[in-house]
This record gives C-alpha cells, sequence and structure tokens, in this order.
DNA sequence: AGCACGCCGACT
DNA sequence: GTCGGCGTGCTC
C-alpha cells in the first residue's frame, strides 16, 4: 500500500503530498492521520510527515515509510479540515495539522527542548568550572550545539538523525548531570496540574430568569433535534449569561457528550474557570490556554483525547481540541479581537467552529454585551437565531454615564488628566469607601518625545514608529520591536536641552494620581506589571481582597471582571482608539466603553461612569453613554455599506515585508499586475486597490508594503490569491515574504 | 536541508 | 580546457 505524506516544512513548493510505501509490518498502524518518519530528498535526519490519502500504486519511485507513532492523533475528518484551512488561509497544510496535535509532540519541539536541556547542562557545568569559555562560546554560537555536546558526554558517534538518538543524548546528559549530583537543579519539576490548589464548593444551577429561560430552551430544542443552528445571545454586561452556558453545557454533558466553551485569552482566569469547576467538578473539565507550560499544555490534551474531560474551556486555539462526540459550541465575549489569530494560519475561530458545526450538526453559541458587527448583521438577516438578555440578573441597573469635554476643560484652564467632575467623584468615592476603576489604554509614561526647539522626535531605529518613554527604567521603548535606549536630556539633532514629553500613558497616570490622592491606595494593571504567570491574577486578586482604592489600568481591566465594591469608572481619554486608521475604530470604541462601564455597579449600589473626550459629539461616545447598542449599529452599519466595509464586503489584505524596498515594489506590483489580469478575465465585482506603503511603514527594519482588496471572501477570489501565490512565490525564494490576513485585526 | 546541475569567469 | 563559485531546481 501507498500512502500520501505531507512533510512538515513552511516551504511554499513543498505544500503537496509525497508518495511513500507502507511497510507490511506497519500496515495495521498506519490510517489516515498518522504521523510518521521519512527520508526526505537528500535531508539527513528523518523529516515529520502526515498521512493524508492511502492508496494502491504510485507512478513514482517510492522510498518506504521509517517509523509510525503508535497513536493516531487525527482522525480523517480533521485532516479534511487542515486541508479546507490551508486552501482558505493561504498557509500550508502541515501549519493547520500542528493545530491539532497534541502540544510540544512535533519533531522540532522535541529537537528544541533537548537544545534547551543541553544549553543548560552546560552552563551548569561551567558554574562548576568544568569546561572553559572557548567551549561555551563554540555551543552557544554553533546550530549544531548537540554534536559539540556529544564532546562533553564522551559520545562520539552520535548523530543527529532521529528522534530516537535525540532521546539517547538527552538520557545521555541527564546521566553525566546525575553523576555531578546537579539533577535537582537540572530537571526542576513543573508544576504540572493548573488546578492543584483548587479546593472549590459545588454548586447547583441557579433558577433561570424568564429571558433566560427563552435562551436556554431555543438552544436545548437544537440540542435534541441535531440542529446546527447558531443562536446570539446578546446580553447587557452582567445579564447572567454565563449560568446559560453552564446549563446548556449541564444538558450536553448529562447526554455524554462534549462542549468546546471559548473565552477570550484575556479572561481566562481561575475566577472563570472556578465557576466551572464548581459546576461540574475539576475530573470533567480540561482548560487550555497560552499561559500553560508545554506539560501542562499535553496533561489538559490527553485530559480530552482519552475521553476523561468532556468539557473543555479555552482560547482561540481550544476550537481544534480532540473531542468526541461534539455537543456545543459556545463562543463568550464573541467580539473579541482574540478569536482572529495573527499568526499563520491567519485563521478567524468563527469559520472553524462554523465548519464543525455544520460537520456534526451541533449549535453554536455566540455571547456579548456588544456583538460583532458582523454576528449582529447576520443576526438581523436571520441567518443566527438572536436571543436576548435585557436585564441585569440580580436586578442591579446599569450604571449612569456621563461625557465630560476636555476641550472645556481646557479652556477652562484645567490642564491636568483629570477633569473637574472626575476629580470630585474620586474623591467622593475614596471618601465613602468604594473602589474606582481608571482606564486609559496606552501603556508607558509618555508617548511621544519631541525637542521644542527643532521638531526632532525620537524614533526606534527598527521601525518607523515614534519612541515611549517609561518613567520607572528612565528609559525610551518601541513597543512593535522592543528596542530600547535611555531616556534624551539633549536633542540628538540640534543639541538643544528643550526636549519635552507629551501626551500620556497609565505610568503618568497613576503618578498624578498619587499626586493628587496621596492618601489613596494604587494599583496599575498593564503589559508591564503582567509579564509575570500569575501576575494578571495577583493583581486582580488584590485590588479586590486588599480593598485597593483606584485600579489604574488599560484594556486588560475591562474584560468581564466582576467587583463588588467599584462603583466608579473613570476613562481618561475615550478617543486613543478613534483616530486611527481603522474600519473599525468606532466599533472597538463602542465596544470598549461599554464594556468598561460594565465593571460599576454590578451589585446593590449604583454604579458611574465619567467618559472624558475630546470629541464628545462622535457617535460611539454618545451611544456608549446611552448604553445602546442597537442604535450604534444602525448608524455604523449604514457607514459600513456605503464605504463597502465588512459586513457588506470582506477587507483582504496583501502585506509584504522585506529589508529591501526595491524587491518590496517589484514583488507587490507583480502580484498587483497577476491580481489584475485575472480579475479583468473573470468579470468579478472586485475592488483592488495599488500595492502602498503600510501605515506603519518600517518594523524591525523590514519595510512593509500592501495590497487591499475590497470583495465578498469567497472561492472565486481564493483561487485566485493561492494561483497568485504559486505562480509569485511558488519556485524561487525571494527576500520578500507576503502575507493574506482577511479582515484583519488591525490595519497599521 | 542538502545535493546536482549548469552557467560563466578565471586560471594553468 | 577545466576548475570552482554560485544561483536554481528538486526532493515521492
Amino acid at each position: 500500500m501507498i500512502a500520501e505524506v505531507i512533510i512538515n516544512s513552511n516551504v511554499k513548493n513543498l505544500n503537496r503530498t509525497f508518495d511513500y510505501n507502507i511497510p507490511f509490518d506497519m500496515e495495521e498502524k498506519i490510517s489516515i492521520g498518522s504521523r510518521v518518519l521519512v527520508k526526505f530528498g537528500n535531508i539527513k535526519s528523518l523529516e515529520e510527515g502526515f498521512v493524508v490519502n492511502i492508496k494502491e500504486s504510485s507512478e513514482f519511485q517510492v522510498k518506504d515509510i521509517a517509523d509510525v507513532e503508535e497513536k493516531d492523533f487525527v482522525d480523517e475528518p480533521r485532516v479534511e479540515m487542515a486541508k479546507w484551512m490551508a486552501h482558505r488561509y493561504f498557509c500550508n497544510v502541515f501549519d493547520c495539522i500542528k493545530l491539532m496535535l497534541p502540544p510540544g509532540t512535533g519533531t522540532k519541539d522535541v529537537q528544541k527542548r533537548v537544545r534547551e536541556k543541553s544549553l543548560n547542562s552546560v552552563r551548569l557545568l561551567k558554574n562548576k568550572s568544568q569546561i572553559d569559555d572557548d567551549i561555551e562560546n563554540k555551543i552557544l554560537k554553533s546550530e549544531k550545539q548537540i554534536k559539540v555536546l556529544n564532546f562533553l558526554i564522551d559520545n562520539d558517534d552520535v548523530l543527529l538523525t532521529d528522534l530516537e538518538t535525540i532521546t539517547e543524548v538527552s538520557k545521555a546528559i541527564i546521566k553525566t548531570l546525575e553523576k555531578n549530583g546537579y539533577v535537582e537543579i537540572y530537571e526542576k519539576q513543573i508544576e504540572r496540574n493548573p488546578f492543584i490548589h483548587k479546593v472549590v464548593e459545588r454548586n447547583t444551577s441557579l433558577n433561570l430568569t424568564e429571558e433566560q429561560q427563552h435562551a436556554y430552551d431555543m438552544v436545548e430544542n437544537a440540542i435534541d433535534d441535531y440542529m446546527n443552528s447558531e443562536f446570539l445571545l446578546y446580553g447587557v454586561t452582567g445579564s447572567g449569561k454565563t449560568e446559560v452556558y453552564l446549563q446548556l453545557i449541564k444538558k450536553v454533558l448529562a447526554e455524554g457528550k462534549s462542549s468546546i466553551m471559548l473565552v477570550p485569552e484575556i479572561s481566562l482566569t481561575p475566577q472563570t474557570v472556578d465557576r466551572f469547576i464548581s459546576r461540574f467538578g475539576q475530573e470533567n473539565i480540561a482548560v487550555l490556554h497560552s499561559k500553560l507550560s508545554v506539560g501542562e499544555r499535553y496533561d489538559q490534551w490527553y485530559k480530552i483525547k482519552s475521553g476523561k474531560a468532556k468539557i473543555v474551556i479555552g482560547a482561540r486555539s481550544a476550537i481544534f481540541a480532540p473531542v468526541e462526540d461534539l455537543g456545543i459550541i459556545i463562543i463568550d465575549e464573541e467580539h473579541d479581537g482574540s478569536y482572529k489569530s495573527e499568526m499563520t494560519p491567519r485563521y478567524n475561530v468563527k469559520d472553524i467552529a462554523r465548519y464543525l458545526g455544520k460537520k456534526y450538526d451541533v449549535p453554536i453559541v455566540y455571547g456579548s454585551a456588544t456583538p460583532d458587527m458582523d454576528t449582529y448583521y447576520r443576526a438581523s438577516k436571520g441567518d443566527i437565531e438572536l436571543l436576548e438578555l435585557t436585564k441585569r440578573a440580580n436586578n442591579s441597573k446599569l450604571p449612569k454615564v456621563e461625557i465630560v469635554d476636555l476641550k472645556q476643560e481646557l479652556t477652562n484652564g484645567n490642564r491636568s488628566m483629570i477633569s473637574t467632575k472626575l476629580y470630585k467623584a474620586i474623591e467622593e468615592n475614596l471618601k465613602n469607601k468604594k473602589q474606582t476603576i481608571l482606564f486609559l489604554n496606552r501603556r508607558g509614561y509618555s508617548t511621544f518625545v519631541m525637542c521644542r526647539d527643532c521638531g526632532f522626535t525620537a524614533k526606534c531605529k527598527n521601525c518607523n514608529i515614534t519612541m515611549t518613554y517609561h518613567i520607572k527604567q528612565n528609559r525610551l521603548k518601541c513597543h512593535y520591536c522592543g528596542y530600547e535606549c535611555n531616556a534624551l536630556s539633549v536633542c540628538p539633532d540640534c543639541k538643544g536641552k528643550n526636549i519635552r514629553y507629551f501626551g500620556t500613558g497609565t505610568q503618568k497616570l497613576e503618578a498624578e494620581i498619587n499626586k493628587l490622592f496621596p492618601k489613596a491606595s494604587t494599583i496599575r494593571m498593564d503589559v508591564d506589571t503582567v509579564n509575570k504567570k500569575n501576575s494578571h491574577e495577583e493583581i486582580l486578586n488584590k485590588f479586590k481582597n486588599e480593598n485597593i482604592d483606584i485600579l489604574i489600568g488599560t484594556q486588560m481591566v475591562v474584560k468581564g471582571h466582576h467587583f463588588p465594591n467599584v462603583t466608579l469608572v473613570g476613562v481618561i481619554a475615550a478617543d486613543t482608539n478613534l483616530n486611527i486608521d481603522d474600519y473599525r475604530a468606532s466599533e472597538k470604541t463602542f465596544q470598549i466603553l461599554t464594556q468598561v462601564a460594565g465593571r460599576a455597579g454590578r451589585e446593590k449600589d449604583e454604579g458611574n461612569v465619567i467618559i472624558q473626550t475630546y470629541n464628545p459629539d462622535n457617535f460611539s461616545i454618545e451611544f456608549s453613554k446611552k448604553q445602546d447598542y442597537k442604535l450604534f449599529y444602525n448608524l455604523e452599519a449604514k457607514l459600513r455599506k456605503q464605504l463597502k466595509y465588512p459586513p457588506f464586503c470582506d477587507i483582504i489584505m496583501l502585506g509584504f515585508s522585506s529589508e529591501n524596498e526595491n524587491d518590496i515594489k517589484k514583488v507587490s506590483s507583480d502580484v498587483h499586475k497577476y491580481l489584475k489580469s485575472k480579475i479583468e478575465n473573470d468579470n468579478i465585482p472586485i475592488i483592488l486597490y495599488k500595492p502602498v506603503p503600510a501605515p506603519i511603514d518600517k518594523i524591525k527594519n523590514k519595510f512593509r508594503w500592501r495590497i487591499i482588496i475590497k470583495c465578498k471572501f469567497e472561492d472565486n477570489i481564493i483561487d485566485i490569491i493561492n494561483n497568485c501565490i504559486n505562480n509569485v512565490f511558488g519556485k524561487r525564494n525571494s527576500s520578500v515574504s507576503m502575507i493574506v490576513d482577511v479582515n484583519p485585526n488591525n490595519m497599521l
């Protein structure tokens, strides 16, 4: 028998199958979806491959499959889905299959781990002065570090040919270290169970309100009838969407089927998970997200694969969890940008959910207080059933929202970033021992640095971006590539000393609040303070339990947290998202303002929200004051229709990047020419724009250009783009790389 | 990745 | 001639 195998490679030219003979002794183990090792080309080591089809004969002179993995990880429908994804997202099939494999088991993952371990052991040995600098330098610089390591472990003939050998090398290193008594430092025990410290009380279903019950009944019918229906659970903040999810999952679990519940990466906190654990017990639940270590992820994956955990809670990639007997897919906070992948494959999780829903005849539930324009549009057309929750579950009132015009504030002579109204409200809140959240969607201290004499602005040397001043380290940082340099006191151009720091970030806000309210306790939350594994959680717990007066943060503070004692939310500058060059600017502004306002007054005390803005008349700000999504939707939909933006049309962005700007111009114009000729031939209604530099035209020393296409993202344009990629990028390896992003999250 | 092939300039 | 540097193509 012959197997059609795809090779693990990101080379475009290798995105096809190669035939291999299945040796007799492997026939029973190999099926579609098996992971195999094969000899390929002149490559010395064995390549990782995947069987995607089995047939009787081949027109080629075939080689034998060298090895096969004992267990199958991917079933035939998933291989089909991977092919579908590769075509739709313009990537290699293997890139898609990777998402479905147990984490950390790929040949390259294993090699990487062995290399890291080896390097670690070298460092340890060096600390004991057993090797000299020269050897370490060789090891650190060399790509084939492990070969040098062989020297260390007195084993000259080990070659890095296959997994087995790597394991051998790794074992030998461990042995050497054991002999020297370093094993406890080297093999630091990893905490593998994410729930290990949890003792959670069990709780039972709450009584549903009339609206919740109706929503539940509608989805329940779909589950009973094996219907691939889609539902939008549109409920105001605090309306009890989660209780509906919990009861739906309970229903699905009672029938022995699995549930996938997706939440935005940022709100996948232990509190969220606790709520599910206390309802279903931790043995039934698996959690998948990016903060878990590879080992933790691997264990969770097996918990699902073995059928032990029938409830999967996770971020975007959890849609690929190896569940059997899928019963329901729930996507909470469905408007969230994290559901769209910004890496290859650039998939939108809703596309995948819809594919699975159709394939297995299961319902999909989207939940949000501020639905995505596209979701609500589909609901208005009747493609999605709209289920509304109009009241907050514990009958708490929606907060009172006020808007402060910062232009007015300036003419009144207040040049601080806290308006008089907000100042008084904070003061009042402090007096009443209530908590306050201040929201500013920009981290750092100052957003740009300018010389007042000659107009010089500090820019990153790798990116065409102004540097942000961080006061703590007294340094300038580039938020795109991470480049840092010392803060300026003298202008590098004119040597003037009149350097001014403009704009505000969370650090400056924190400093100002501490100055204005010296007695208030404050805590700041942004990527600069939450980079450690659990610090996101720690900050929120500290705020909640130690009753810190004021939480200052970027959009991280917005997502789905429940703070009973918060009665005031201040938005320092509502305009930060508004002025960027993106068709979603209004939608994002409305969403974030509504979500942040929803943090206030979730219990018996009424909440207050103060939004400071330079554009009080902008409709997305005005409608968020009214907290009226439908008003917002109707006006925004009208604008989008006129301008041919989603949901009425899709934006396909072809992004080019290269260190050589001339190459970019050449390749992008070739692509443009190709597309233009095909589109004219096919007579398709497509708007094709000429290649232009991107708004940020240089990042990490690479120039960036783009071509924008506006049309419905359907088969004809998908085929044209795929052909274009094969034609222009198929053969020679160009210095220019191209990515295709459909309805990208940001247009910068 | 790594080898073959073929093109072209440099050198015995 | 023919050696070797390098761009290009191919891998079942």
